[in-house]
Parts: structure tokens; sequence; C-alpha cells
DNA sequence: ATAGGGTTAG
């Protein structure tokens, strides 16, 4: 029977476990493969052999000519990479079974050839089995491989780069002098990746000196470096390039095109770009949503989504971040709620980053209850997640709440950020709380080691200020290791004018100048000062001298949404339809409340 | 037969 399956061309490949375990059993009798055997091996059968792999060794080591079987065992280790999956448990095994494997030809006398060693370091780089990789490198090294062929270079670079080993993988690119244009991509890619731009877009002008010409993959790496960079100057270089270089403009190149001009502040390339591309995907419009985010083009990102979603495109998760980001910033409830409701019906889970955002959107929007319902039924939290609701109840004045989920925490096994912190000293700031800010400004860097930056500072000068230790913000301010900025000066100008302090709040104004000169923070904050101490003339004087310097203002702006549409009002702004009226319905008010409680106690800017 | 690509928060 074996013999007939083994022997006859017209027998059906062998296709399951069973039929590799008579495979072996005829093997061990005989001592013999049949060569027709080997193209009988079908693939249904190999990917079983990561199951049976003993069954597989056995085999080899009964062969008489086990050299013959290099394919077979290329084509297993090629299956075993390829089916490897990244996933929590399990995967390690599929690249020790190719490891194991490849030890057994070793052992058994195949002699590997140019395919084998890139087959079983790519299933160690998809497992991340960092350790069997190490023992293929020094088996590359003496083996002679890693100099004389590339692509064992090049996966070894890869494995390198995907446990985020920098070093190593600089070690094996500068070893010998056979790269190519994907060990550079590598290079390059393994950089940005690990959060050194400067050093791949440095690599990538190495690339160029060493003659060495980009395409697509490559000038698209480089690009996300610019991105990350905000370096326009270097992405209009590259831009430059693409045309002169004949590089293919295909979408992953106009895609971060896109993502590049966006998020270095150029949004007109951005937008010509994305009008002239031939094929667009769901990444082109998310890069266009969310740089116009990233600008702060919250409108724009939106009316986006609103065209994306008439071309019958379906937006995935990094969409609805995007469209969640922009809601949560022009507070737009409604438009918040139907994305959540979206989500649900889609049922795409309100976890991870799309959790994270519903929890900021609904914050920033107003509705805490509904965030903290979020955040309560994720199953996936990260410090985002928490950071995201403890800086929401802060704002909303819930300090306590704030405080207790903070607590929550370590318990989690969750470590607070500089972010979380903000959230924190904000929180203890809005309820009084010095001594406990304190103590958390302390435990920022003696428990989490988390320097603080001048933010952190500006939340102290706050907490100090409000709370009238006004002589303890000063002191604080003159301690600091670092160099005070607008939030700290804002800080204790703001306190300043709480407590009627016109004399230091003269000093603050010009420190706060200083660092902040073309901007009329420094100026409005003291004006108020003036007016609540009753110094009208000095009021007066201070917003002429503000009128006759053009400064930068703060916009102030509000808006309201109805049925969809948002409306933006801006201090003197008549640029709306129905502004005659909008304005005779507020003078209306005015004499209304004028008539009510007198001027002097109600002042409306319109 | 084998290697390198873009978009996501507080």
């Amino acid at each position: 029977m074996f013999a007939a399956r083994l022997g006859s061309s017209n027998s059906k490949p062998a296709t399951t476990a069973r039929h590799l375990h008579q495979i072996h059993a005829f093997v061990i009798k005989t001592k013999l493969l049949p060569s027709p055997t080997l193209p009988m091996l079908s693939p249904k059968l190999v990917a079983s052999a990561s199951e049976n792999l003993s069954h597989v060794c056995h085999i080899l080591k009964h062969l008489e000519n086990p050299d013959l079987c290099l394919d077979l065992c290329n084509s297993i280790v090629r299956t075993l990479s390829s089916t490897c999956k990244i996933s929590s448990n399990g995967n390690h095994l599929i690249s020790l079974q190719a490891l194991v494997l490849f030890q057994e030809m070793l052992v058994n006398g195949v002699v590997p050839d140019n395919y084998t060693v890139p087959h079983v370091l790519k299933a160690c780089a998809q497992s991340r089995a960092l350790g069997e990789g190490m023992q293929l490198h020094a088996y590359s090294i003496k083996s002679g491989f890693l100099l004389s062929n590339v692509y064992v270079k090049n996966t070894l670079m890869r494995l390198y780069a995907v446990c985020g080993l920098v070093n190593s993988v600089e070690a094996v690119f500068a070893e010998g002098c056979n790269r190519d244009l994907v060990s550079w991509t590598t290079l390059i890619q393994c950089y940005v990746k690990m959060g050194f731009p400067r050093e791949g877009v440095m690599a990538f002008f190495d690339m160029c000196n060493a003659k060495q010409k980009a395409d697509e993959m490559t000038v698209v790496v480089v690009l996300s470096a610019c991105s990350r960079l905000g370096d326009l100057s270097v992405g209009r270089k590259l831009h430059g390039y693409i045309r002169d270089n004949g590089v293919n403009s295909d979408v992953f190149v106009g895609n971060a095109l896109i993502d590049m001009y966006l998020n270095c502040g150029d949004a007109d390339p951005a937008r010509k770009i994305f009008d002239e591309m031939p094929v667009r995907n769901v990444v082109s419009w998310n890069s266009l949503i969310s740089g116009l985010a990233h600008q702060g083009e919250f409108k724009e990102a939106l009316k986006m989504f609103q065209k994306m979603q008439r071309t019958g495109l379906e937006p995935d998760n990094i969409t609805l971040v995007g469209v969640l980001n922009s809601c949560a910033n022009l507070g737009l409830l409604e438009f918040g709620k139907w994305v959540h409701a979206y989500i649900d019906k889609n049922h795409i889970e309100a976890d991870g980053y799309i959790g994270n955002v519903l929890v900021d959107m609904y914050a920033k929007c107003g509705s805490i209850e509904a965030a903290y319902r979020v955040f309560q039924g994720m199953k996936q939290k990260d410090v985002y997640s928490f950071t995201a609701i403890i800086v929401g109840l802060a704002m909303h004045g819930e300090a306590k709440r704030a405080l207790e989920i903070f607590s929550e925490m370590p318990k989690m096994g969750i470590k607070p950020d500089e972010v979380t912190f903000i959230g924190v000293l904000t929180a203890c700031s809005h309820a009084g709380l010095v001594v406990e800010g304190k103590n958390f400004f302390r435990d920022m860097e003696c428990v989490y080691s988390l320097r603080p930056q001048t933010e952190h500072y500006g939340c102290m000068v706050d907490l100090f200020g409000r709370a009238g230790f006004i002589d303890e913000a000063e002191k604080f301010i003159k301690n600091m290791p670092i160099e005070p900025d607008a939030s700290v000066w804002g800080a204790l100008l703001g306190a300043c004018k709480i407590h009627g302090k016109v004399e230091l709040g003269e000093g603050v104004m010009k420190k706060l100048l200083k660092v902040e000169p073309d901007r009329d923070g420094a100026y409005v904050l003291m004006s108020n000062l003036y007016s609540s101490a009753n110094k009208w003339r000095d009021a007066v004087k201070l917003r002429k001298a503000m009128k006759e310097k053009n400064m930068k203002k703060t916009p102030g702006c509000s808006s309201i949404e109805i049925d969809g549409v948002v409306y933006e009002f801006r201090k003197g702004d008549k640029s709306n339809r129905k502004s005659k009226e909008i304005y005779k319905l507020l003078e209306g008010i005015r004499s209304l409340l004028n008539s009510s409680f007198g001027t002097d106690d109600c002042i409306i800017l319109i």
C-alpha cells in the first residue's frame, strides 16, 4: 500500500499527517525515500509538517541521500515562515521548529543553499525569536552566507529591526560591502520606526552619496521621516527627487507625500497631490483627514470625511480616529455620537485607539458621563485611556474622581506619563488641593522618574496662585531648574488677576512679553487685571498699545451644531447669512439685561 | 522560490 502510494505516479499526492506517517514508516523499513515521493508532497502536507516535524526529522535521519531533500526542507521552512503570524503564543514554537529543521539539515548533511537561511530568518523575524536569530547570525558568519548573500544580510537586518535593536541593524549593515537598495531601505526604516527620523534622513543622504538610486519603497520611508521631523525643506527636496529620478508615483508614494506635506504644515500641495491621484485608497483619505486634523483644520477634515462617504469607500478605524479627534476639538457632540453609533453598528470594538479617542471626544464635548461609560467599558485600558479620562474629569472639576482613577493605575500595572500628570495637577489646582498637588509633583520625579516640563511648573504656579499663595508661586518659579515659559508666567499673571496684585502683575507681564513678544495674551490678562482693580485708564492704555502693535490674537470663537451643520461665531464677525437677525436678537438681550441689572454688572462683548 | 513601503490618541 505504501509502495503503491509512494511509487505510482497515478496516485494522489500525500495530503495528511497520516500520509506523512506512512512515508515515515516506509523510510524506516527501506532506508530509502524513492525520488518520485518528493513532488508528491503536496503543500497541504508541507503545512501539516509544522505539526509533525519529528516525522520529517526522522525521515531525514533515515535517508541514504538526504541532500535530495533540500528543496523539500526549503519549502517546509518557507511554509513555516509564511504561516506563522505574530500572535501572543505558539508563534515562537514555529520559528523554533524552523530552526530545529535547519539543525537537522546540517546534522544530516543537507547543505543549505541561498534560500534556506533567509527563510529561517524570516520565520524568526515574524515571531520575534531573537535568540534563535542570533544563532543563525553566527552560522551566517561561519558559513560565509552573510558576506556572499545579500538576502541573508537583509533578512538578518530585518530581524534585528523588528526586535528594535538599532545597533545590531547598523552592525550587520556595516559588515562587508554587499549592500543593496533593500539594505539601505531597511536601515532607514529601522531608524524612522525606532524614533530616529533625523538619522533616517542622514542615512538617505549617505545612500545618495554612495550613488545608490532610490525606488518607490525607499522614498516612502524617507518621506515618513520628513513627516515625523516636520522638515518641509527636505520633504520638498524629496518631492523633486521623485520627479527628477523617474520614481513611479504610485499610491504609496502619493499617500506618503500627502502625509509629509500636511505634517510639515503645507496643506496646498497635499490637497493638489490628493486631487490629482489617479488611484486613491482608504489610506489616501486617512492621510488627508488625519493630516488636516493634525494641522488644526478640523472642519476641513470633517468635510473631507463627508466627501469620502459620498464616494462609498468604507472608513476604517484610522479614519474614525481622525474624525472623532476633529469632533472633539470642535465640540461637535452630535457628530461624535453619530460616529459612536456607526462604530457600534459596524461591530467595531470601542477599545484601543478608538476607545481612547471616544473618551476624549465625549470629555471635550462636555459629556463627561458618556466619556466615563466608554472608559469603564474598555477591556484594554492603557496609559492613554487613563490620561484621557483623568484630564477630562479634571477639566470638569471632578477632582476627586480624577484622583481616584489615577490611584487605580498602579493596581492595573499602568505607569502614568507626563500628560497624565498634567491631568492630576490640573485636578488638584481646580479643587484647591495644594498639599496633594505638591506631593504628586514630587512623586513625578521620585517615584515615576518623569522630569517635570514647563507645563507642569505652570500647573504648580496655577495651583499656588489660585489658592492665594502668590509668594510661594514666585519662590517656586525662582527655584525652577529650567527656563520658565509663557505657561508659567501666564499662570502667575492669572493669579495676580484673581487676587488683584497690580504691581506684581506689571512685572510679570514684562516677563511674559519677553518669552512671548508677539502674542496678545499678556496684554489681555493685564488689562483685565487693571479693570478688575478699577484702573480703567491703564486698561484702556494697554488696549490701545495692543492695537498699535498688531499682535497675534488668540482667536475667541464659539460654535454650535444644528442638524449636523457647524456654525462658527467670532468676535465682530458678520459673515453669517443671518447675522443681521442675530445681532438684532443680541441687542435685544443686551437691553433686557441692562434694564434688569444695570451696565456695571453685565458686559457683553459682541 | 528568498529581502525593504504609507495613515491612528491623551
